[in-house]
DNA sequence: TCTGGGGTCCTAGGACCC
DNA sequence: TCTGGGGTCCTAGGACCC
């Protein structure tokens, strides 16, 4: 039997603990630059405050509805997430941290009632840690998602689910002959795995609830949708397909973009802003052990605003693989003069480090050395542990790529093949 | 005026090889 | 006039998640 746990509207949740008397309030925490809504309150929810809905379109709730929108403290939700993790992972022998607000956890082998432990470990959570979370138990995966949906609702609308069912819903406890009307009761759309379009695509073939879609023929959707659609029809039946994953692999790549609060035009800007990517991105490589092989760097004008359009990106491959955050930055502002051509207002760039491998068996000898084939991977480490102690950006790099041109001989061959090498080592760098 | 950021997995199609 | 077949690798793009 698996848990799935996570914390209600969890951003808000976390500014409540600190601020009690947002509580019964509509409150709204907002993504970067507070361009749109990321997490609701359920007052904020029944104001019709959409996920992701651009600030300016609600604004006016401020005045009319008293409607309070806080900018997001990320670090703030991240340091609370740890805490309530560690208390969840009382639930059983085996957790999967999922996303930043939920985990699942594997009940094999745990005694005694599971819908009592499992509303022990809220209680446990609200108690200590001051955040709301419902649980979901199922046999797979995909039906623990679906209970913790019913969980939430049967809470906050009553009259959705049985009420018997909120905080805690518990479907393998449940005959079949109970699952079945929780199911039907559930939108096609709200089950992990359906977005909007195979949703529509499911309705549009008269396919509406979340039991209508666990009665398909698997092999049906396989021909019709994808592989992906098979294995969510078979675990909504209650196959497990999906397994849970408790030491995730390091990640593939990396990325950090930003949309700007203004629109950028000036070269010089951008390379600010890919600079700062590039330490940003750089240091979550270094924190998992991995240096990177290649360098993707992008910008683009807004796609919501009239006027002319422009998008272009740029993979830069290293010589060797690297996690220094000058050889890094080096190559993106250099893949960034290639891309750029002025006269367009940007309104998002970014970073992605890609075809990344494991550092630790590499260190030493690859990557973490500078030009001169001194090693930096002790310098690396303790800018690290300075923005560690001290808060991010105490110390940062300059952005090399401004302190010198690149040879022509070097922008010319760039501009004949998209994908190229650099020998760095030709290369002169600026000393600080 | 104002529209998030960071990931994963799967598939189709082309290039290339024997 | 008649012009193979199959495997692998890579990439781009689509769809999904929170």
């Amino acid at each position: 039997m698996l848990a799935l746990l996570d914390g209600n509207n969890f951003y808000v949740s976390c500014e409540r603990v600190f601020r009690p008397s947002l509580e019964g309030r509509p409150v709204l925490v907002l993504s970067n630059n507070d361009g749109c809504a990321i997490s609701r309150s359920n007052e904020a929810k029944a104001l019709g405050v959409k996920m992701g809905q651009p600030f300016h379109e609600f604004r006016h709730l401020e005045e009319s509805a008293g409607l309070i929108s806080l900018s997001a403290n990320f670090s703030l939700y991240g340091d609370m997430s740890e805490r309530m993790m560690s208390l969840a992972a009382g639930l059983g022998p085996t957790q999967e941290i999922y996303s930043i607000d939920e985990c699942f956890v594997d009940l094999d082998g745990v005694r005694g009632d599971l819908t009592i432990r499992a509303h022990a470990i809220r209680a446990r959570i609200q108690r200590w840690i001051g955040i709301p979370t419902c649980i979901g138990l199922a046999p797979t995966k995909t039906l623990a998602k679906l209970a913790n949906h019913v969980a939430k609702d049967a809470e906050r609308k009553p009259g959705s689910y049985p009420a018997r069912h909120a905080q805690v819903c518990h479907l393998g406890a449940l005959p079949q002959a109970e699952v079945d009307p929780l199911l039907a009761a559930t939108g096609v759309g709200e089950v992990w795995g359906v977005g909007p379009r195979i949703g529509a695509q499911l309705r549009e073939a008269g396919v509406t609830t979340a039991l209508q879609l666990a009665r398909l023929d698997p092999a049906l959707v396989r021909r019709r949708w994808s592989v992906v659609l098979e294995r969510t029809v078979r675990e909504l039946q209650g196959t497990p397909c999906i397994d849970l994953d408790a030491a995730p692999a390091p990640k593939r790549e990396i990325a950090c973009t930003r949309s700007f609060g203004r629109p950028v035009r000036e070269l010089s800007q951008l390379i600010e802003a890919i600079s700062a990517f590039c330490a940003r991105a750089a240091e979550k490589l270094r924190r998992q052990g991995s240096l990177a092989g290649c360098v993707q760097v992008f910008a683009h004008t807004s796609p919501f605003r009239p006027g002319p359009r422009w998008a272009k990106s740029l993979v830069v491959p290293l010589r060797r693989p690297t996690g220094d955050t000058a050889r890094l930055t080096q190559a993106a502002v250099m893949g960034l003069k290639l891309i750029y051509e002025p006269g367009y207002d940007l309104a998002k760039a970014g970073v992605m480090l890609l075809d990344l491998c494991d550092g630790r068996i590499q260190q030493g000898e690859l990557g973490l050395e500078d030009e001169w084939g001194r090693d930096r991977g002790p310098l690396m480490g303790a800018v690290d542990a300075i923005n560690m102690r001290w808060g991010k950006s105490t110390i940062r790099q300059g952005s090399t790529g401004t302190a010198r041109t690149r040879p022509d001989w070097a922008m010319r061959q760039a501009r004949r093949t998209p994908r190229y090498t650099t020998d760095w080592r030709q290369v002169p760098v600026a000393r600080a």
